[in-house]
DNA sequence: GCCGTTTTCGGCCCGACTGTTTTCAGTCG
């Protein structure tokens, strides 16, 4: 876990115990903090070796969160969250796993029975003692025992590549009802983040009631089914839906695919223009008295689109990838968005491997795969051995000669690089000897071994190698398994821009690396960005749209994209 | 606890739903 991660599970943790407690306010203070701090660039413990004051400059991290921001990173603990912890010692983030236990609950379970963990909360529902608590009753008791199990088994969020074909199955299963005008995905996984809590789905029809029960005959369990939503749970994820009419399509639409931040950032802007922003439209309330009376309280202005909401308050359409309020609002003001690069600007693949290495399919069917894809050019980068390749995974120097030639002689719709996949080493050496690398087009180096700690100093010394065009997977993260290398991104992609050396988007669903923050850090420090699937098989080259995805998180355009550009202007910057 | 064209104090997004209640607290998104 890096460890920006793991000081923000600890702030979050404190805001669940203030919350428990009862206390205002301070629960959302650490939460904030504890996001901005998760998807900050740099990694924390660089800015609290500077002091406190560095911590600071994170947004919404004040003197108090970065002064234990500090302490924890010096000292492994928080001592107002040990006392917290004494305070109340149950194990909170378990139990609030369980759909419809939140930290009050959690507290007045603990006080009444002294529920301290998963095990002793189904003891006390299954001995009937839960709803003998005062506020509870049979119905929150038996719910409880129902969502135990799932909470024990969904620790971990779906990865995106995951949820994102179910979404698909679920969308073409409801628009095959004829009541169904518009569906589309929501929330998380319409803003394209690497995993996602639950598949968010919405629809707009006048027959709610016809719509939910379609959706109830989709193959999974009915988790709930009401008039106007449902929840479902198929492989392993929840799938929430909701029916909205079509005049409130484009506000619902808006609403639930958020993120939470970024609606506050619009429903304030909307009361500096005596407007109100809900789930149901734009409402102009200036002549109203109060204007919190009601859901459709004054005059709807806009709510059928999602381009009429945010039109209603003086801006362009945000494209969801980059709804997560790190400034998005003030450059659509500005007229400043980025024209984000699209699937269809993507013209090859500069990252993926045959049976020579791992992979499962010959050069000639990987290029055929590559042009029945619908690309212009394929490198094939084959795994050199070295630090990290176990089992005879990586071919010796000779043999990456050996299938360089069987590159070039091959008979390809597509055009074909040489390459390969060479190992960083701990030290930031390339495994592979410099004239074999002078020899192929396309060298990608990635980290593959030494897979913690801070990796800064490597990645900036691959870059600066002068035969290495890529750098594969930066971080070596693997989504949910391993939180890969802690890296200085300002100081990577500063390397990067200087030395042509491109940084990787790996669109393999379990990688995601960089990830989107990372992306934009590396865009404004004018480095180019490549989107590479890895694909070990042909069928691997579909995980493209999620990597392209990943770079429009990173506000990118096609312009800072490699394998947006044609055969030539790749040729021209790999230097052939 | 954080923040500032309401700037160093006084606010802090909004609404639905559920289950428990006789008017609302907690949870969720």
């Amino acid at each position: 876990m890096s460890r920006n991660a793991e000081v923000a599970d600890r702030l979050d943790e404190m805001a669940d115990r203030l919350e428990a407690l009862g206390v205002e306010y301070k629960p959302r203070a650490y939460r904030q903090a504890a996001d901005n701090i998760r998807g900050h660039t740099v990694a924390i413990e660089t800015l609290a070796e500077r002091g406190r004051d560095a911590v600071e400059e994170i947004d919404r991290v004040g003197e108090a969160i970065a002064a234990k921001v500090v302490e924890y990173v010096e000292t492994g603990e928080i001592a107002e969250l040990e006392e917290l912890r004494d305070d109340l010692p149950v194990d909170i983030g378990a139990l609030m796993r369980v759909e419809g236990v939140g930290p009050k609950t959690v507290a007045d379970l603990y006080e009444a029975l002294g529920v301290r963990d998963l095990d002793d909360l189904e003891a006390a529902a299954e001995a009937g003692e839960i709803r003998e608590v005062k506020g509870f009753g049979p119905k929150t008791e038996e719910n409880i025992l129902d969502n135990i199990e799932f909470a024990r088994e969904s620790h971990e969020r779906a990865l995106l590549g995951e949820a994102q074909p179910l979404a698909e199955r679920v969308l073409d299963h409801l628009r095959d009802h004829g009541a169904v005008t518009a569906a589309d995905t929501a929330g998380s996984l319409r803003r394209w983040r690497p995993t996602v809590g639950d598949v968010d789905v919405l629809v707009a029809s006048d027959a709610g009631e016809a719509v939910v029960e379609h959706f109830t005959e989709f193959d999974a369990e009915v988790i709930e089914a009401g008039t106007s939503k449902a929840s479902l749970r198929a492989d392993g994820m929840r799938v929430d839906l909701r029916v909205v009419v079509e005049a409130e399509w484009g506000a619902a639409l808006q609403y639930f695919t958020g993120s939470r931040d970024h609606n506050i950032v619009l429903r304030n802007r909307a009361i500096e223009r005596d407007l109100k922003v809900n789930e149901y439209g734009v409402f102009d309330v200036s002549g109203v008295e109060d204007p919190d009376a009601g859901q459709r309280v004054g005059e709807r202005v806009a709510g059928g689109t999602e381009a009429s909401m945010y039109e209603a308050l003086d801006l362009p359409l945000i494209p969801p990838e980059l709804r997560e309020d790190r400034g998005e609002v003030a450059a659509a003001d500005a007229g400043d968005l980025p024209d984000l690069v699209a699937l269809g600007d993507l013209r090859g693949d500069l990252h993926t491997h045959t049976d020579a290495s791992d992979g499962d399919e010959s050069v000639a069917g990987m290029l055929a795969g590559a042009a029945e894809f619908g690309h212009d050019y394929l490198a094939v980068t084959d795994h050199a051995t070295g630090p990290g390749m176990v089992g005879g995974v990586g071919v010796s120097d000779d043999e990456l000669l050996a299938v360089a030639e069987e590159v070039r002689a091959a008979d390809s719709e597509v055009r074909a690089f040489t390459g390969v996949e060479a190992n960083i080493a701990a030290d930031g050496s390339v495994s592979v000897a410099d004239d074999v690398l002078a020899e192929l087009d396309c060298v990608v180096a990635s980290p593959h071994a030494a897979l913690d700690g801070d990796g800064t100093d490597r990645l900036v010394a691959a870059a600066e190698h002068p035969a290495v065009n890529v750098l594969g997977h930066p971080t070596g993260r693997l989504l949910n398994r391993r939180a890969g290398l802690d890296i200085d991104i300002d100081a990577v992609a500063a390397a990067a821009a200087a030395n042509d050396t491109a940084l990787e988007i790996n669109a393999n669903p379990h990688r995601l690396d960089l990830r989107g923050g990372y992306v934009k850090a590396a865009v404004d420090a004018g480095a180019t960005i490549a989107v590479n699937t890895d694909a070990h098989r042909p069928a691997a080259f579909d995980y493209l749209r999620f990597g392209v995805h990943t770079a429009r998180r990173g506000w990118a355009e096609a312009a800072d994209v490699l394998n947006a550009r044609d055969a030539d202007g790749v040729a021209d910057f790999l230097g052939l």
